[in-house]
DNA sequence: AATATACCCGACTAAATTTATCGGATATAA
DNA sequence: TTATATCCGATAAATTTAGTCGGGTATATT
Protein backbone atom coordinates (compact mmCIF):
# COMPACT_ATOMS: atom_id res chain seq x y z
CA UNK A 1 0.00 0.00 0.00
CA UNK A 2 1.24 4.13 -0.78
CA UNK A 3 3.99 2.52 -2.58
CA UNK A 4 5.63 3.80 -5.72
CA UNK A 5 6.23 1.62 -8.82
CA UNK A 6 9.35 0.31 -10.20
CA UNK A 7 8.48 2.85 -13.38
CA UNK A 8 8.61 5.75 -11.00
CA UNK A 9 11.93 4.58 -9.13
CA UNK A 10 14.07 3.17 -12.50
CA UNK A 11 12.60 6.70 -13.71
CA UNK A 12 14.18 8.53 -11.17
CA UNK A 13 17.46 6.19 -10.80
CA UNK A 14 17.93 7.39 -14.12
CA UNK A 15 17.58 11.49 -13.98
CA UNK A 16 19.68 11.23 -11.04
CA UNK A 17 22.28 9.49 -12.94
CA UNK A 18 22.09 11.41 -16.01
CA UNK A 19 22.69 14.58 -13.28
CA UNK A 20 25.19 13.15 -12.18
CA UNK A 21 27.21 13.54 -15.27
CA UNK A 22 28.34 16.96 -17.17
CA UNK A 23 25.73 18.69 -19.30
CA UNK A 24 24.73 17.10 -22.85
CA UNK A 25 26.94 14.04 -22.14
CA UNK A 26 24.96 11.06 -23.13
CA UNK A 27 23.81 7.74 -21.17
CA UNK A 28 22.70 4.83 -23.35
CA UNK A 29 19.89 2.70 -21.50
CA UNK A 30 22.19 -0.52 -21.40
CA UNK A 31 24.68 1.90 -19.72
CA UNK A 32 21.88 3.08 -16.67
CA UNK A 33 20.61 -0.46 -16.92
CA UNK A 34 23.95 -2.01 -15.80
CA UNK A 35 25.16 0.14 -13.46
CA UNK A 36 21.74 -0.34 -11.29
CA UNK A 37 20.62 -3.82 -12.03
CA UNK A 38 17.77 -2.68 -14.10
CA UNK A 39 16.46 -5.08 -16.36
CA UNK A 40 17.37 -3.66 -19.83
CA UNK A 41 14.49 -4.09 -21.80
CA UNK A 42 12.17 -2.56 -18.71
CA UNK A 43 14.65 0.51 -18.39
CA UNK A 44 14.15 1.19 -22.52
CA UNK A 45 10.52 1.22 -22.06
CA UNK A 46 10.72 3.57 -19.25
CA UNK A 47 12.78 6.00 -20.90
CA UNK A 48 11.12 6.56 -24.30
CA UNK A 49 8.11 7.14 -22.07
CA UNK A 50 10.48 10.45 -20.73
CA UNK A 51 11.65 11.31 -23.77
CA UNK A 52 7.55 11.15 -25.36
CA UNK A 53 6.68 13.69 -22.21
CA UNK A 54 9.97 15.58 -22.66
CA UNK A 55 11.59 15.04 -19.35
CA UNK A 56 14.38 14.01 -21.42
CA UNK A 57 15.44 13.83 -25.20
CA UNK A 58 16.62 10.81 -27.10
CA UNK A 59 19.57 10.82 -29.34
CA UNK A 60 19.26 8.24 -32.02
CA UNK A 61 22.18 5.61 -33.83
CA UNK A 62 25.41 4.57 -31.93
CA UNK A 63 26.21 6.72 -29.66
CA UNK A 64 23.20 7.64 -29.06
CA UNK A 65 21.19 7.50 -26.04
CA UNK A 66 19.17 10.05 -23.40
CA UNK A 67 19.76 13.39 -21.78
CA UNK A 68 17.84 16.01 -19.34
CA UNK A 69 15.56 18.08 -21.53
CA UNK A 70 13.30 19.67 -18.87
CA UNK A 71 14.09 21.90 -15.95
CA UNK A 72 14.09 19.20 -13.27
CA UNK A 73 13.92 21.88 -10.58
CA UNK A 74 10.54 22.92 -12.27
CA UNK A 75 8.87 19.96 -12.29
CA UNK A 76 7.05 19.04 -8.90
CA UNK A 77 6.70 15.56 -7.98
CA UNK A 78 3.30 15.38 -8.38
CA UNK A 79 3.51 16.91 -12.17
CA UNK A 80 6.37 13.96 -12.43
CA UNK A 81 4.23 11.05 -10.87
CA UNK A 82 1.20 12.10 -12.98
CA UNK A 83 3.68 12.12 -16.25
CA UNK A 84 5.25 9.00 -16.07
CA UNK A 85 2.35 6.91 -13.71
CA UNK A 86 -0.88 8.35 -14.58
CA UNK A 87 -3.38 10.29 -12.45
CA UNK A 88 -2.53 10.18 -8.60
CA UNK A 89 -5.14 9.92 -5.75
CA UNK A 90 -5.43 7.66 -2.59
CA UNK A 91 -9.02 5.89 -4.09
CA UNK A 92 -9.59 6.22 -7.73
CA UNK A 93 -12.94 7.68 -6.91
CA UNK A 94 -11.04 11.24 -6.73
CA UNK A 95 -10.93 11.10 -10.52
CA UNK A 96 -12.52 8.23 -12.04
CA UNK A 97 -15.91 8.32 -10.34
CA UNK A 98 -16.74 4.82 -11.20
CA UNK A 99 -17.12 3.56 -7.68
CA UNK A 100 -19.94 1.04 -6.84
CA UNK A 101 -20.77 2.96 -2.80
CA UNK A 102 -20.46 5.93 -4.47
CA UNK A 103 -23.71 7.64 -3.29
CA UNK A 104 -23.42 5.27 0.13
CA UNK A 105 -19.85 6.35 0.91
CA UNK A 106 -19.13 8.01 4.06
CA UNK A 107 -15.48 8.39 4.43
CA UNK A 108 -15.09 9.76 0.79
CA UNK A 109 -14.95 13.45 2.12
CA UNK A 110 -12.39 12.74 4.78
CA UNK A 111 -10.13 10.70 2.83
CA UNK A 112 -10.35 13.92 0.08
CA UNK A 113 -8.40 16.10 3.06
CA UNK A 114 -6.00 13.42 3.39
CA UNK A 115 -5.41 13.14 -0.13
CA UNK A 116 -5.22 16.77 -0.58
CA UNK A 117 -2.93 16.67 2.10
CA UNK A 118 -0.76 14.26 0.36
CA UNK A 119 -1.06 15.83 -2.79
CA UNK A 120 0.31 19.23 -0.98
CA UNK A 121 2.96 17.81 0.15
CA UNK A 122 4.08 16.04 -3.10
CA UNK A 123 3.97 19.51 -4.76
CA UNK A 124 6.18 21.01 -3.06
CA UNK A 125 9.15 18.93 -3.80
CA UNK A 126 10.36 19.23 -6.92
CA UNK A 127 12.03 16.03 -8.93
CA UNK A 128 15.37 18.07 -8.50
CA UNK A 129 14.97 17.71 -5.03
CA UNK A 130 15.32 13.58 -5.31
CA UNK A 131 17.91 13.91 -8.25
CA UNK A 132 20.15 15.98 -6.52
CA UNK B 1 0.20 3.90 -7.29
CA UNK B 2 -0.44 5.84 -3.86
CA UNK B 3 -3.59 4.00 -3.35
CA UNK B 4 -5.32 2.77 -0.40
CA UNK B 5 -6.36 -0.68 -0.24
CA UNK B 6 -10.08 -1.62 0.02
CA UNK B 7 -9.20 -3.67 3.38
CA UNK B 8 -8.04 -0.07 4.89
CA UNK B 9 -11.58 1.61 3.00
CA UNK B 10 -13.92 -0.76 4.46
CA UNK B 11 -12.33 -0.36 7.29
CA UNK B 12 -12.90 3.28 7.88
CA UNK B 13 -16.45 3.24 6.22
CA UNK B 14 -17.03 0.15 9.35
CA UNK B 15 -15.90 2.41 11.80
CA UNK B 16 -17.02 5.80 10.52
CA UNK B 17 -20.70 3.81 10.76
CA UNK B 18 -19.81 2.39 14.27
CA UNK B 19 -18.93 5.62 15.26
CA UNK B 20 -22.34 7.58 14.49
CA UNK B 21 -24.41 5.02 16.16
CA UNK B 22 -24.80 5.32 20.26
CA UNK B 23 -22.07 3.88 22.52
CA UNK B 24 -22.68 0.70 22.72
CA UNK B 25 -24.62 -0.27 20.21
CA UNK B 26 -24.10 -3.37 18.09
CA UNK B 27 -23.31 -3.43 14.69
CA UNK B 28 -23.25 -6.66 12.34
CA UNK B 29 -21.26 -7.45 9.54
CA UNK B 30 -24.43 -7.75 7.36
CA UNK B 31 -25.47 -4.19 8.26
CA UNK B 32 -22.79 -2.51 7.53
CA UNK B 33 -22.50 -4.75 4.02
CA UNK B 34 -25.43 -3.73 3.00
CA UNK B 35 -25.43 -0.50 3.57
CA UNK B 36 -22.50 0.62 1.93
CA UNK B 37 -22.21 -2.30 -1.16
CA UNK B 38 -19.27 -3.87 0.32
CA UNK B 39 -19.08 -7.95 -0.39
CA UNK B 40 -20.16 -9.48 3.25
CA UNK B 41 -17.30 -12.00 3.44
CA UNK B 42 -14.34 -9.25 2.74
CA UNK B 43 -16.04 -7.37 5.43
CA UNK B 44 -16.53 -10.20 7.99
CA UNK B 45 -12.37 -10.87 7.60
CA UNK B 46 -12.14 -6.98 7.84
CA UNK B 47 -13.58 -6.58 10.95
CA UNK B 48 -11.95 -9.82 12.41
CA UNK B 49 -8.89 -8.64 11.75
CA UNK B 50 -9.65 -4.90 13.48
CA UNK B 51 -10.93 -7.15 16.09
CA UNK B 52 -7.77 -9.59 16.83
CA UNK B 53 -5.64 -5.88 16.73
CA UNK B 54 -7.96 -4.68 19.76
CA UNK B 55 -9.45 -2.03 17.45
CA UNK B 56 -13.04 -2.91 17.50
CA UNK B 57 -13.98 -5.88 19.72
CA UNK B 58 -16.65 -8.88 18.39
CA UNK B 59 -19.80 -9.91 20.13
CA UNK B 60 -20.78 -13.58 18.82
CA UNK B 61 -24.17 -15.43 18.57
CA UNK B 62 -27.09 -14.03 17.53
CA UNK B 63 -27.79 -9.68 17.69
CA UNK B 64 -24.03 -9.75 18.01
CA UNK B 65 -21.87 -8.14 15.76
CA UNK B 66 -19.00 -5.57 16.70
CA UNK B 67 -18.56 -2.15 18.52
CA UNK B 68 -15.52 0.13 18.68
CA UNK B 69 -13.03 -0.82 21.62
CA UNK B 70 -10.05 1.87 21.06
CA UNK B 71 -9.86 5.37 21.65
CA UNK B 72 -9.61 6.06 17.83
CA UNK B 73 -8.67 9.99 18.84
CA UNK B 74 -5.93 7.99 20.57
CA UNK B 75 -4.73 5.94 16.70
CA UNK B 76 -2.47 7.75 14.30
CA UNK B 77 -3.22 7.07 10.60
CA UNK B 78 0.41 5.07 10.65
CA UNK B 79 -0.27 3.03 13.60
CA UNK B 80 -3.68 2.40 11.97
CA UNK B 81 -2.68 1.57 8.20
CA UNK B 82 0.28 -0.71 10.00
CA UNK B 83 -2.47 -2.65 12.36
CA UNK B 84 -4.73 -3.21 8.94
CA UNK B 85 -2.16 -3.48 6.24
CA UNK B 86 1.09 -3.97 7.60
CA UNK B 87 4.27 -1.99 7.39
CA UNK B 88 4.16 1.39 5.82
CA UNK B 89 6.52 2.68 3.03
CA UNK B 90 7.13 4.31 -0.23
CA UNK B 91 9.61 1.45 -0.95
CA UNK B 92 10.09 -2.04 0.28
CA UNK B 93 13.65 -1.24 1.34
CA UNK B 94 12.53 1.11 4.02
CA UNK B 95 11.52 -2.22 6.41
CA UNK B 96 12.90 -5.50 3.87
CA UNK B 97 16.12 -4.95 2.48
CA UNK B 98 15.85 -7.43 -0.22
CA UNK B 99 16.15 -4.97 -3.06
CA UNK B 100 18.77 -6.41 -5.86
CA UNK B 101 20.09 -2.82 -6.26
CA UNK B 102 20.80 -1.74 -2.21
CA UNK B 103 24.45 -1.22 -3.31
CA UNK B 104 23.63 0.56 -6.49
CA UNK B 105 20.65 2.64 -5.11
CA UNK B 106 21.02 6.10 -6.06
CA UNK B 107 18.29 6.76 -5.03
CA UNK B 108 17.28 5.66 -1.06
CA UNK B 109 18.83 8.22 0.63
CA UNK B 110 16.78 11.28 -1.37
CA UNK B 111 13.05 8.85 -0.96
CA UNK B 112 13.61 7.93 2.62
CA UNK B 113 13.32 11.78 3.04
CA UNK B 114 10.25 12.02 1.19
CA UNK B 115 8.87 8.99 2.73
CA UNK B 116 9.84 10.52 6.54
CA UNK B 117 7.33 13.25 5.45
CA UNK B 118 5.14 11.12 4.23
CA UNK B 119 5.04 9.18 7.41
CA UNK B 120 4.92 12.51 9.82
CA UNK B 121 2.01 13.63 7.44
CA UNK B 122 0.02 10.48 8.20
CA UNK B 123 1.20 10.19 11.86
CA UNK B 124 -0.32 13.99 12.43
CA UNK B 125 -3.52 12.45 11.64
CA UNK B 126 -5.93 10.09 13.82
CA UNK B 127 -8.26 7.83 12.93
CA UNK B 128 -11.04 9.94 14.44
CA UNK B 129 -10.25 12.70 11.96
CA UNK B 130 -11.34 10.14 9.59
CA UNK B 131 -14.16 9.10 11.18
CA UNK B 132 -16.00 12.24 12.92
C1' DA C 1 26.59 1.71 -49.34
C1' DA C 2 27.09 -1.54 -45.52
C1' DT C 3 27.21 -2.27 -40.79
C1' DA C 4 26.63 -1.91 -36.11
C1' DT C 5 24.59 0.48 -32.38
C1' DA C 6 20.96 2.61 -30.22
C1' DC C 7 16.22 4.20 -29.83
C1' DC C 8 10.99 2.99 -30.91
C1' DC C 9 6.84 0.52 -29.93
C1' DG C 10 3.00 -2.71 -29.86
C1' DA C 11 1.76 -7.26 -28.36
C1' DC C 12 2.38 -10.54 -25.20
C1' DT C 13 3.59 -13.24 -20.84
C1' DA C 14 4.66 -13.72 -16.05
C1' DA C 15 4.63 -12.48 -11.40
C1' DA C 16 2.88 -10.25 -7.55
C1' DT C 17 -0.62 -8.19 -5.13
C1' DT C 18 -5.21 -7.38 -4.06
C1' DT C 19 -9.81 -8.82 -3.87
C1' DA C 20 -13.19 -12.17 -3.28
C1' DT C 21 -15.14 -16.93 -2.32
C1' DC C 22 -15.83 -21.33 0.05
C1' DG C 23 -16.36 -24.63 3.69
C1' DG C 24 -16.72 -25.80 7.99
C1' DA C 25 -15.91 -24.42 12.88
C1' DT C 26 -17.34 -22.07 17.49
C1' DA C 27 -20.23 -19.06 20.50
C1' DT C 28 -24.61 -17.70 22.36
C1' DA C 29 -29.43 -15.56 22.62
C1' DA C 30 -33.93 -17.02 22.37
C1' DT D 1 -32.52 -27.07 20.10
C1' DT D 2 -32.21 -23.80 16.69
C1' DA D 3 -30.95 -19.86 14.30
C1' DT D 4 -27.81 -16.18 13.95
C1' DA D 5 -23.47 -14.38 14.28
C1' DT D 6 -18.44 -14.45 14.57
C1' DC D 7 -14.04 -17.16 13.40
C1' DC D 8 -10.56 -18.71 10.23
C1' DG D 9 -7.70 -21.34 6.98
C1' DA D 10 -7.53 -22.53 2.16
C1' DT D 11 -8.27 -21.31 -2.32
C1' DA D 12 -9.72 -18.89 -6.49
C1' DA D 13 -10.40 -14.85 -9.33
C1' DA D 14 -9.23 -10.35 -10.76
C1' DT D 15 -6.32 -6.60 -11.19
C1' DT D 16 -2.09 -4.37 -11.31
C1' DT D 17 2.67 -4.32 -11.94
C1' DA D 18 6.74 -6.11 -14.00
C1' DG D 19 9.16 -8.08 -17.56
C1' DT D 20 9.90 -10.25 -22.45
C1' DC D 21 9.83 -10.57 -27.43
C1' DG D 22 9.98 -9.36 -32.22
C1' DG D 23 10.38 -6.43 -35.69
C1' DG D 24 10.86 -1.58 -36.71
C1' DT D 25 13.54 3.22 -37.54
C1' DA D 26 17.51 6.49 -37.15
C1' DT D 27 22.31 7.53 -37.64
C1' DA D 28 27.56 7.49 -36.81
C1' DT D 29 31.24 5.15 -38.56
C1' DT D 30 33.86 2.75 -41.88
Amino acid sequence: MLKLTRKVEYSLIALRHMQGKSINSISSTREIANQYNIPVEILAKTLQHMAKVNIIEAINGPRGGYRIKAKLKNINLVDFFEKVEGPLGLSDCFYDSNCMQIDHCNIRTPIQRINNNMINMFRSMSVQDITN
